[in-house]
DNA sequence: CGAATAATTGACAGCGCTGTCAATAGTCGT
DNA sequence: ACGACTATTGACAGCGCTGTCAATTATTCG
């Protein structure tokens, strides 16, 4: 018995024979070009299922002269430790999300900022592939060499959570300042008077941000902010504990506290156990990222997180969208982040 | 003035012009083919890089009829909790190095081996990219019904450290049971005789490795494998917490505890710090994974590094040659993994 | 019912590159 | 210097698809 599906592949001339119409027709049904007859398409699509045909992305990409590429950049973890892998793989995981919808494939490129040679990298990347868009997560976004790199190209670019706005470039970005002061008031609400805050990294923008939203929220519900209640951290673990070492050994220690990032709320959770304090009786503790150890550590962290898996697929959208109908698209979007309530907070002690 | 790198995009004719000799001899250069003169390839080169020439991989793929692209295969981590993101993003990593030598790239595809459609999935997207071969990561690597569905569209595959060797497939694997083994042995060589093992998920092949290498390592040392001594885990950080306070509230608890993987070992680092044991001085603990946090707790995790990177580079590096030269490749390739010594493992106490 | 209009289809010329194979230019030996 | 090679180059035909535009039907309307 002879196997119709051979190695050698069905092309669209195949079909076109098997369904006695030309490649242009097949070409309209395969694109769900209008004005096919509808018994037209059916002899097409029935040609296409027995021949089990399927375009070759090459030569379409070729004739049309645009690829079904969207491109992401981000920073590449590979050079320091690798802190972020979830936050790149959330990333990932929304642009495919949206690129599955439309048959669209995802080029991946961590890059080094540090690199010397980054613009010719990506100029050359660019120019090779022509992707229809590019994704240019943060850092990079906040980055205005290779901002201008990109759009030298003539690629259209959408940035992900860039420090500030800017009216002529796309962006998705999120509520980081907002949600921090939602937490901090959610935390007043508690009864807590004192509210810690551990800051992130330095030259982070995203993270400064969260210190503010921090100061919004104390202004919000007329606490009072406090120096002695603010430490420095730099976004890992380690300086998460010795924060907290420094916030809990003081002689009227807060009775929460909010630390920029998940890594050293973590680390202060760690810290109170072996002050013997308990959490959330004794002291609340809260993050930012919502990373899968939030929901491992016990009591499991109170956290934000941020809607990255969305903003992904949002800026994905806007570049198909921008490419394919011609609709106006708003080219600012925010995507809040959202309070995760968790154990690691509760009333204030008393 | 003008400005010669124009928004259209040069292409093979405006070298060959340029230069003053076919596109058949452009192509040549471009493609490092031999029989070019020295001197013609200079004045092509010089042509290619006034114009600022980049071929476009479309029409080359088209042309030549394989892609220059690697498919990576990869069980999708959206689909349940995200803990393997490090895992994922080192294996991209790897494959993207290897890539960057020869201009490949890369087509990740997470997949979830639980959709019905899945089948059909992967055979359009390799029938519609024709990558030049493909990588399957474990755990899928491990499903029959996959590698087939792979295998049965004639594309080359390489499988990632699969829980058996089979002489007929391209395989890269690492050693998870001998360096189980060799982690054994050296908690034993620092006078541990009750070593304890915190078992991994069931059905995880490579993670049922290391149990085996554990017990091949008690039985080099001569120590006697003791059932008390084992208690079982499934990869959280949680079960490993609750393991450990298992085996240490034992009248007679071990001195040193291997954890399947590092989520679970820290779960023990946890547990002794609220117990007030002092590691190493009272207890080691070492992992296997050498996940980020494993550097920032403290004591930092002694734990067994997966060269995962490595295996994914070996693994593109035999599709491509595969591809290009005909030589004769090895077909099955272990990668060693490696102690990674840290604070957490000591002489036993006493 | 015929002209006008709209819907449907197809012929054909590329997209930018590589493979094939024939043409030309160099080299060597005698 | 001449034939027999070998090294180098180019002409040309696609790869499989889409865009353009003209050709061929349907459909509508007065």
């Amino acid at each position: 018995m002879k196997v119709s599906q051979s190695k050698s592949k069905a092309t669209i001339n195949d079909v076109a024979e098997l369904a006695g119409v030309s490649i242009k027709t097949v070409s309209r049904v395969v694109n769900n070009e209008p004005n096919v007859r509808e018994s037209t398409r059916e002899k097409v699509e029935s040609a296409i299922a027995r021949l089990n045909y399927r375009p070759n992305l090459s030569a379409r990409n070729l004739a049309s002269q645009r690829s079904h590429l969207i491109g992401l950049l981000y920073d590449d973890p590979a050079t320091y430790e690798l802190p972020s892998a979830g936050y790149i793989i959330e990333l990932q995981e929304g642009v495919l999300n949206a690129c599955k919808l439309v048959k669209y494939d995802l080029l991946i490129h961590p890059c080094n900022y540090r690199d010397e040679n980054l613009d010719e990298e990506l100029t050359s990347m660019i120019e090779q592939r022509r992707p229809l868009g590019i994704i240019l997560a943060a850092p990079l976004s906040n980055m205005p060499g290779i901002v201008k790199t990109i759009e030298d190209t003539g690629t259209p670019l959408v940035r992900l959570s860039p420090g500030e706005r800017c009216a002529d470039k796309l962006t998705v970005a999120t509520n980081d300042q907002e949600i921090c002061a939602e937490m901090t008031r959610y935390l007043a609400s508690l009864g807590h008077r004192r509210i810690a805050f551990i800051t992130g990294h330095q030259g982070h923008k995203a993270v400064g941000k969260r210190f503010e939203g921090y100061r919004d929220g104390l202004i919000n519900t007329g606490l009072n902010f406090s120096e002695q209640l603010v430490v420095e951290g730099d976004n890992s673990f380690g300086s998460g504990r010795h924060a907290a070492r420094q916030l809990l050994k003081n002689s009227n220690p807060p009775t929460a506290i909010f630390a920029a990032n998940d890594d050293m709320a973590v680390g202060v959770l760690l810290v109170a156990a072996q002050l013997g304090l308990k959490v959330p009786e004794d002291l609340s503790v809260a993050g930012f990222d919502d990373i899968a150890l939030a929901r491992q550590v016990s009591p499991a962290l109170t956290t934000i997180r941020q809607p990255l898996v969305r903003m992904a697929e949002h800026a994905t959208q806007m570049l198909i969208r921008e490419n394919t109908s011609g609709d106006e698209i708003q080219n600012y979007e925010i995507i809040p982040g959202k309070l995760q309530i968790r154990e690691s907070t509760g009333p204030v002690p008393g």
